[in-house]
RNA sequence: GCGCGUUUAGCUCAGUGGUAGAGCGCUUGCUUCACACGCAAGAAGUCGCAGGUUCAAACCCUGCAACGCGCACCA
C-alpha cells in the first residue's frame, strides 16, 4: 500500500499510466496469440480532425468494449489510423493557402505542387487527432495504426478497381450527376441532402407557332433555365392540350427559337398548368424525356454555376440564383410573366460545401456494388446484428433500392483513378484504357518487349471482346475507332513514365473517399496477402459508429467484406446516438455549441469526461450534452478517491481472507449487493447498455457501499473487536478489488491508480492484474459454494435491510420535529423481537443517537413522536418539547397515507372477478399487501387514541 | 407521400400487465472523526390525447397529435 493523496488530480495519474500501459506494450494485439480473439477497427476520422465530443462518445464506446475484452481474456486488436477525406481535406488546406496568399485558385498551383503541399499539411498536422485519442485513454495498437493513403493500403483500392472493372461492374459513362458548383466536382446521392426551400412558382406563357394567339402557361421554379428547354410537354391523355401536340411553342428567353410540344406521360394533369418545360440539360427527369423524344440538349450553367453565352445577352456571366430574379424580370418585361406565388419545395444540397447541386450531365465512373445479396440477407437473418435493431429496416430499405454509385470525383486529393488513356489522332472515338492489374510484378517495359507471360497482359477490343496481341498495338495510335483496354501489373515509376513517353494520360479524377474506406476492415490488415492477423482477427467482433453513415460506411464496408473476404466484415454494430446541445441542435463548430474535449479533460479528468458521457448516452438515443454530466463524473471519481482513502486510513493487510463466521449482516448485505452489482454490469455490457452498466455502478458504489455499508462498518470500525474489524476490513478490500475492476472499462485512470496504491496488484501473477488492472480478471457473479460460503441466501440480507428502514424512520422523526442532525438524540426503541447489541449499535451510529435504547418494556410520555419500523417502535422522545396536539396531527396524516393505500387494496381483493382470475402469486402478494396495511393502520389508529381527543 | 422512432417529475432519462423510479435542479437542516466535488431529510408526475382489450394498462391494440430521423419527390 501507498499512501493516496488526500486530493485526487487527475492530470499526473492519467499521462503517468498512459505512458505506462504503452512501455508495456499492453495495447499490442499478438496474432499468435492463443487467447480468443476480440477486434475493433476505429471509425478512421478525418486526418485533418481534432476530437469532439461525438469522438469521445464513440472511442469511449470501442475503450470499453476493448478493455473489457481483455480482462474476459480475449487478445485483443483495436486498430486505429485516419481517413484521407478527399473533398474534407483538400477544402481545408485550399483555405489555408488562400489564406496565406499562396494561392488564388488551385489552377495557380497546379496538380501536382497542391497534392504535395497537402501531403506536407497531411505529416505536419495529421495525427493530432491520434494524440488526442491518447488523452482519452485509448487503447489502441498504435503500432499498426493506418491510413488510408499508405501505399499499401492504396494498392488495395487500386486492386478492387481492376477486379471491379474486370467483373463488369464498374462502368463509364455520360450521365446526369449530383455536381457541387462549389466544389466542383461530381457527388453520390448519399453526398446530397434534400431541404426545404421557400421559393417562387413562377407561371408564364408562350405562344403556339402555328396558332399565333393561343397560349400555354406554364409553371416553373427555375425561369433561369428557360434559355436550355428543347421542348414543352403535356400529358398524353389531358383533353386541354391533345390538340397541340406536335405543334411548337416559340421559347419565352435566350435565343428566339421553336420548341415542339411533346407529349409524355411523365407530365401529371393536376400539378401546376399540366405543362412541363423541358431542360434536358439540367434535370434529371427531364434529361429521360429528352432522352425518349432525341431532344437537343442545350447546357446553360458552368460548372460553377454561372449561366453560359447561351443563355442569352441578358443572363450571360450571370450567378445562377441572381440570373433566376432576372429572368423573371425579364418575363415580366415581356409581358410573358402572369404571376409569382411563394412555394416551398424540396432541393437538394450538396452535404460538404451546403449549396444547392445542379443535375449536370457528365461523364464519371459509376460502380454497381457487388454482393448485395449477401449483405442484404446476413442482417436480415440475424448473422450480423445491429444496436439498436431499428437501423436494420433502415438498411435493408436503403438496400432493396440500391443505385449504381458515382465514383469519381472531379477533385486532386485522392486515390486517382487507375486508368490511363491515349486518344489517337484523327478520331474522338478511339480510346485506349490502361487498367491496372496489381497481382503481377512484370514492368511495363518488360511487358511491351514480349518478356511477360500471357496472363500478365490483357489488351481487349472492348467492341468486339477479341484480346489484341501486344505487338500488333505497340502504342501505334493507328487504331481508329476500336476501344482497347489494358490491364498490367501495379505500375512503378518507370511503368508510369513509359505510359508518359508513349502520349497516355492518366484519368484526372480521383475516387470517392468512401471506395477507399469501405475496405478498411481488411485492408489495414494486410490483404490481399493472407496475413496471420487477417487469419487472427477477421472477421472483426465490433463496429461503433454513427447512424449518420449507415449508407456511407457500414453498408458499403459489409459489400466489400463479402465481396473480397467472403464473409461479412463485424458481427456487431452499434450505433451511437448523436451528440446535441440542450436545444436539440447537434454540435458544430459555427454554431459554438461544440465545447473543446481537451479543454474538458483539463479541467475534470479524462475518467470523469468518459463516465459523464457514458452515463448520459443511452443506447438507441441521441446525446444531450450538459457540462453537468462530465461534473457528475469528476464527483463520482472524487467519491471514489475518498472512498479509497477511508479504507486506507484503517490500516491494516489488503487482500485477508475473509472469515464467513464473522460477517456481520452488513457484510452480508454489502456481499449480496456486489453479486447483484456484477451481473447487472455484465449483462449490459453484453447487450451494448453502456448507460445502465454506468448507473447499476454508480448506483452500487455511492448509495449501498458508500452511503450504507461504510456508514455501517464505522460500528465496527471504531468499536474494539478486533476480529471483526479486520474481517470487515477484508469485507472491504473485497469489495473495492471487484468494483475497481468493474469501473476500469470506464474509469481507466483513476482505477489504475487506486488498484496499485490499495495494493491489490501486489499479490497477483502478473498477467492477471499484477502488473495492471487491465488484465486483472472481470468478476464473476458468485458461485453457489461462494454464496454458500458467505452465507447468503434469500433471508440473508433482510436483518440489514429492516435496519436501514429503521434508520430511515428515525431520521425522518428527526425532520419531522426539526432537530438538527449534527446533534445527538436520544432514541428508544421497543424492539418486536430480539435485537443483538451490536446491531442496536450500528443503528445507532447510523441515526446519530444517543443513547440509543432498547426496551422492550418501554413506556412513553403522553405523545412522545414515535415511527413504526420492520424492528419495532422507535421513539424519540422530546423532554419538555412534546406537543400532544402536533404529534396527534402528523399521526392523523400517516393515518390518511395509509387508509388510501389500504382503499386501493381493498377494493381490488373485493372485485369477484379479480380474486378468481388473478395468478395465484399475484392474489398472495394483494393479501399480503392487505394484512400489512391494516397492521400498521390498526397501530397508529391505537397510537392517536392514546394520545387522546 | 412512405417508413421508423420518441412523448413518464422543472431538465435528461429508466421503467413490457399487478404499490410510479434515478441523476441533475429545487426546498430545508448540517464545516458529524473519507468526501461541501459532501451528508441527511423533503416537495414535485391526470405516465401526449381519445377509444379498445383485460379482474388489472405508463406498459398490449386502434386512431389522433406534437417532435425527431430515414427514404422518395411533380415542373
Amino acid at each position: 500500500m501507498t499512501e493516496i493523496p488526500k486530493t485526487y488530480e487527475p492530470a499526473a495519474i492519467e499521462s503517468k499510466w498512459y505512458a505506462d500501459w504503452e512501455a508495456k506494450g499492453c495495447f499490442a494485439a499478438d496474432p499468435a496469440s492463443e487467447k480468443p480473439a476480440y477486434s475493433i477497427v476505429i471509425p478512421p476520422p478525418n486526418v485533418t480532425g481534432h476530437l469532439t465530443l461525438g469522438h469521445v462518445l464513440n472511442n469511449t464506446i470501442q475503450d470499453i468494449l476493448a478493455r473489457r475484452a481483455r480482462m474476459l481474456g480475449k487478445e485483443v486488436l483495436w486498430l486505429p489510423g485516419t481517413d484521407h477525406a478527399g473533398i474534407a481535406t483538400q477544402n481545408v488546406v485550399e483555405k489555408t493557402l488562400r489564406k496565406e496568399g499562396v494561392m488564388k485558385h488551385r489552377d495557380d498551383l497546379g496538380r501536382e505542387v497542391l497534392v504535395g503541399k497537402i501531403w506536407e499539411w497531411k505529416e505536419k498536422y495529421g495525427g493530432i487527432i491520434l494524440k488526442q485519442l491518447r488523452a482519452l485513454g485509448a487503447s489502441c495498437d498504435w503500432s499498426r495504426t493506418r491510413f488510408t493513403m499508405d501505399p499499401e493500403y492504396s494498392a488495395c483500392v487500386q486492386r478492387v478497381f481492376v477486379d471491379l472493372y474486370k467483373k463488369g461492374l464498374i462502368y463509364r459513362g455520360k450521365r446526369m450527376v449530383n455536381w457541387c458548383p462549389a466544389s466542383l466536382t461530381a457527388l453520390s446521392d448519399e453526398e446530397v441532402i434534400m431541404k426545404e426551400q421557400n421559393g417562387f412558382m413562377y407561371h408564364f406563357r408562350v405562344e403556339v407557332v402555328e396558332e399565333p394567339g393561343t397560349f400555354l402557361t406554364i409553371a416553373t421554379t427555375r425561369p433561369e433555365t428557360i434559355p436550355a428547354d428543347t421542348a414543352v410537354a403535356v400529358n398524353p391523355n389531358d383533353p386541354r392540350y391533345t390538340h397541340l401536340i406536335g405543334k411548337h411553342v416559340w421559347r419565352a428567353l435566350g435565343e428566339r427559337v421553336q420548341i415542339p410540344i411533346i407529349a409524355d406521360d411523365h407530365v401529371t394533369f393536376d400539378f401546376g398548368t399540366g405543362v412541363l418545360k423541358v431542360t434536358p440539360a439540367h434535370d434529371k427527369a427531364d434529361y429521360e424525356i429528352g432522352l425518349r423524344h432525341k431532344l437537343p440538349v442545350i447546357d446553360v450553367l458552368t460548372p460553377d454555376g454561372k449561366m453560359t453565352d447561351l443563355a442569352g445577352a441578358e443572363l450571360a456571366g450571370m450567378e445562377r440564383f441572381s440570373a433566376r430574379k432576372k429572368s423573371a424580370e425579364l418575363l415580366e418585361a415581356a409581358g410573358a410573366l402572369e404571376k409569382t406565388e411563394p412555394y416551398k419545395n424540396n432541393v437538394g444540397y450538396s452535404e460538404r460545401a451546403d449549396v444547392p447541386i445542379e443535375p449536370r450531365l457528365s461523364e464519371q465512373w459509376f460502380l454497381k456494388y457487388p454482393s448485395v445479396e449477401a449483405s442484404k440477407a446476413c442482417v436480415a437473418d440475424g448473422s450480423m446484428r445491429f444496436f439498436p435493431d431499428r437501423w436494420a429496416k433502415v438498411y435493408d430499405h436503403w438496400m432493396t433500392g440500391i443505385q449504381d454509385w458515382c465514383i469519381s470525383r472531379q477533385l486532386w486529393w485522392g486515390h486517382r483513378v487507375p486508368v490511363w488513356s491515349v486518344v489517337s489522332e484523327g478520331s474522338k472515338t478511339t480510346e485506349i484504357f490502361h487498367m491496372l492489374d496489381q497481382c503481377l510484378s512484370e514492368t511495363l517495359e518488360d511487358l511491351l518487349d514480349g518478356k511477360g507471360s500471357e496472363s500478365a497482359i490483357r489488351f481487349i477490343n472492348v467492341e468486339t471482346g477479341v484480346p489484341i496481341s501486344p505487338t500488333i498495338l505497340e502504342f501505334n495510335h493507328g487504331l481508329n475507332g476500336v476501344q482497347v483496354q489494358i490491364q498490367v501489373a501495379t505500375l512503378n515509376q518507370k511503368d508510369i513514365a513509359a505510359l508518359e513517353d508513349n502520349g497516355f494520360t492518366q484519368d484526372p479524377d480521383v475516387l470517392d473517399t468512401w471506395f477507399s474506406s469501405w475496405l478498411w476492415p481488411f485492408a489495414t490488415m494486410g490483404w490481399p496477402e493472407k496475413t496471420s492477423t487477417l487469419a487472427k482477427f477477421y472477421p472483426t467482433t465490433d463496429l461503433v459508429t454513427g447512424p449518420d453513415i449507415i449508407f456511407f460506411w457500414v453498408a458499403r464496408m459489409i459489400m466489400a467484406g463479402y465481396e473480397w473476404m467472403g464473409d461479412l466484415p463485424f458481427k456487431n454494430v452499434y450505433f451511437t446516438g448523436i451528440i446535441r446541445d440542450k436545444q436539440g441542435r447537434k454540435l458544430s463548430k459555427s454554431l459554438g455549441n461544440s465545447p473543446d474535449p481537451l479543454d474538458l479533460i483539463a479541467t475534470y479528468g479524462a475518467d470523469a469526461l468518459r463516465f459523464g458521457t457514458m452515463r448520459s448516452a443511452p443506447l438507441g438515443t441521441d446525446v444531450v450534452y450538459d457540462e453537468k454530466n462530465v461534473e457528475l463524473g469528476r464527483n463520482f471519481c472524487t467519491k471514489l478517491w475518498n472512498a479509497a482513502r477511508f479504507r486506507q486510513m484503517h490500516g491494516g493487510e489488503t487482500e485477508g481472507e475473509i472469515r464467513p463466521d464473522l460477517l456481520t449482516s452488513d457484510d452480508q448485505w454489502i456481499l449480496a449487493r456486489l453479486n447483484d452489482a456484477i451481473g447487472e454490469v455484465s449483462t449490459a455490457l453484453d447487450e451494448y447498455r453502456f448507460s445502465d452498466a454506468s448507473g447499476a455502478l454508480y448506483r452500487f458504489f455511492w448509495s449501498e457501499y458508500c452511503d450504507w455499508y461504510v456508514e455501517a462498518s464505522k460500528a465496527t470500525l471504531y468499536g474494539t473487536d478486533e476480529a471483526r474489524k479486520a474481517n470487515t476490513l477484508a469485507v472491504m478490500d473485497f469489495v473495492f478489488s471487484h468494483t475497481l475492476r468493474l469501473f476500469h472499462p470506464y474509469l481507466p485512470f483513476i482505477t489504475e491508480e487506486l488498484w496499485n496504491s490499495m495494493g491489490f496488484a501486489n499479490d497477483l501473477p502478473a498477467k492477471q492484474g499484477g502488473d495492471t488492472i487491465m488484465f486483472a480478471i472481470w468478476p464473476k457473479p458468485f458461485t453457489s459454494e461462494e454464496l454458500a460460503y458467505f452465507g447468503l441466501d434469500e433471508t440473508s440480507d433482510a436483518l440489514a435491510k429492516a435496519k436501514y428502514t429503521t434508520v430511515e424512520a428515525g431520521r425522518g422523526l428527526r425532520r419531522d420535529f426539526n432537530l438538527p442532525g449534527n446533534k445527538k438524540n436520544r432514541f428508544i426503541l421497543k424492539p418486536s423481537g430480539t435485537l443483538e447489541a451490536h446491531e442496536a449499535n450500528v443503528i445507532a451510529n447510523l441515526l446519530n443517537a444517543e443513547p440509543f435504547e432498547v426496551d422492550a418494556a418501554f413506556i412513553p410520555a403522553k405523545g412522545t413522536p414515535v415511527a413504526l419500523t420492520p424492528l419495532g417502535e422507535l421513539f424519540l422522545p422530546l423532554e419538555g418539547l412534546i406537543d400532544v396536539a402536533a404529534e396527534r396531527e402528523r399521526i392523523g396524516k400517516e393515518i390518511t397515507k395509509v387508509e388510501s393505500e389500504l382503499e386501493k387494496v381493498r377494493a381490488k381483493l373485493a372485485d369477484d372477478n379479480f380474486a378468481a382470475k388473478v395468478p395465484a402469486k399475484v392474489l398472495d402478494e394483494h393479501r399480503q399487501r392487505e394484512t400489512d396495511w391494516s397492521e400498521k393502520h390498526a397501530q397508529l389508529v391505537k397510537m392517536r387514541e392514546a394520545l387522546g381527543a
